[in-house]
DNA sequence: CTGTTAGCGCATTCAA
DNA sequence: TTGAATGCGCTAACAG
């Protein structure tokens, strides 16, 4: 692979020169412009980002840590980063973490290594140590869809807790006494908000929260499962479920089939985030609705005010609207 | 940010001495290694890998370039690639080219400027170039679900052309004569060979193709609502109609529902690639099921065996079988 | 077991 | 407008 002296020598300049017509830096005479660019189409030649990068402190490349990319909201995010970097002229790296800590702190420390500019986290937790990582090694953080505890970063998100209010105030209007609420990790701040949400709703509606009711899981559809199951076996058995994610809502729903429950005739049911193609075909879960292309697009934009230092020294918070949508799966509790 | 002399200075040795127990490569005492792994925790250094990289010529970066994240079929098979990568070690850029080969040409510049060790590509068309222009710069690559002209290259795919055979024979079988086809671009490979599945079923059935209900356009949704379009302004209308892929199936059952027909009473649908969440609530399309995250994985296996050279000298083709599944979405021709 | 020398490919600084 | 020297942070090769 040939590099910029070999270019230098074949068009009869110096490196400089050569590295100077690539980055349009100084001022080059036309004609040795045009004898550099010859050579560099005779050879093939591709500048070395690893050598460039190595002298600018800076790579041009980013990071986005998910939980899982295969999450439809999380795609569709990574879609909005990658399409808002792109345009930008940064690559991006993506990482799952599997919710898992460790797995994500392993992530982190490869990011490092590699001097990416900047990382866009979904935190696997709220602790702050991750965050406080990355700070202590200068690299600019975006916190997306997720709060982390008392500490100071740009960070991106709807606003669970209200979500999960206005979930629960559905529910509750419909009739709804008895709501189990299937919830994501405890560590997880979108898990927690959620069911602060659902305490306020029903604290409001003055009906008392039981606690059996209250499940933490995994965001996934065994998760789901699990805690649909555990929830059918209470008695009296819920009339409502409050997923606290599309993929537990897939899992639950399941569940509930399984034992032969038709949702919504039998028991309702509503969640957050869309499912993209089942909404096409038939849309049927209710749900709040995150913008998670733009989700994903605000938090590039902030990160890269950031690398530009055009960001307001203080860290901003962007919380995005969402979209209560009802569709079938929330009906009218059954009058027993 | 620290490096290795600074490690180096503070455990009292040389930078060299650091890098092998950063390494663990040679033999160090293990009092030196001990200070040597004190400093580093002191100073909380990390190495950096910019500069390890430029030395090695190696980057433990891999590239997965797809034509788009947000398709479940590629967010899947990327999860099988990423899996697989982090198993040995390795980081993986993701680029979408949204089928462009322009696109697609620049993210290739940017891959090679960054000294990916390799690529795994769903190439955007069937041209042998992009390839060809990888391996110039001696980057292994894997193409991936789709073929590429007479080019010798590690591939991993499904039998496009089988599976449309398939699933038009079973179309044939409910009965139906008149069958739209709407497929993907026609530079793309598993379009084109899915037009070649469906025309040889129905040329084996001894039914005449009518080139009028063969379709080509964009593999999404809207792609999909436009060759439906198109399809249901012929006459006869069409019984059935062959998706090429999930994106159309969405786009095309959409206007067929409002055009006031119905799946399957008044036409059958069948198509390619699964719609996961979609799946698990309702399977409803008749699909060939192509196992997307094996896909991942076994073209990150050839890539990493390049890597390793343990792979055989020639170029390995691998097709994946994929499953027909049959569900609501296909059903008898309608007896006029 | 440890250190020295040299260079990966590029861009900044200064000089011409 | 152009070039030479220098160093980014790391490791291979050799020496001790």
């Amino acid at each position: 692979m040939s590099t910029i002296h070999d270019v230098a020598k074949r068009a009869g300049v110096s490196a400089m020169t050569v590295s100077r017509v690539i980055n349009r830096s100084g001022a080059i005479s036309p004609k040795t412009r045009e004898r550099v660019e010859a050579a560099i189409a005779e050879l093939g030649y591709v500048p070395n980002t690893l050598a460039r990068s190595l002298r600018m402190k800076a790579t041009q490349t980013l990071a986005l840590v998910v939980s899982d990319i295969t999450n439809p909201f999380f795609t569709t995010l990574a879609r909005g980063v990658q399409d808002a970097a792109r345009a930008e002229g940064f690559n991006v790296i993506f990482c799952n973490t599997d919710e898992s800590e460790a797995v994500q702190a392993e992530q982190l420390v490869a990011l490092v290594q590699k001097r990416v500019d900047g990382v866009l986290l979904v935190p696997a937790a709220s602790s702050a140590e991750p965050v406080a990582y990355l700070k202590r090694h200068k690299i600019p953080v975006v916190v997306l869809d997720r709060r982390v505890e008392d500490c100071l970063v740009d960070s991106v998100r709807c606003d669970s807790e209200l979500g999960a209010y206005r979930l629960t105030r559905l529910l509750l209007d419909l009739g709804h006494r008895r709501i189990a609420m299937l919830s994501g990790p405890a560590r997880v701040s979108t898990a927690s908000d959620r069911v602060a949400g659902y305490r306020r709703a029903l604290a409001e509606a003055g009906i008392a929260i039981v606690p059996e009711l209250i499940f933490h899981g995994a965001y996934s559809p065994a998760g789901g499962r699990q805690m649909a199951q555990a929830a059918l076996a209470c008695t009296p058995r819920p009339t409502a479920f409050f997923a606290a994610n599309n993929f537990i809502a897939i899992g639950a729903y399941q569940q509930l089939r399984e034992a032969g429950l038709r949702v919504p005739e039998d028991v309702s049911m509503v969640t957050f985030d869309e499912m993209p193609l089942t909404t096409l075909i038939e849309p049927f879960f209710t749900v709040v609705a995150q913008p998670a292309y733009e989700m994903g697009q605000r938090a590039m934009q902030l990160l890269l005010a950031r690398l530009n230092n055009t960001a307001s020294s203080e860290c901003e918070e962007v919380i995005l609207p969402f979209e209560l949508i009802v569709r079938r799966s929330s009906g009218p509790a059954p009058t027993t």
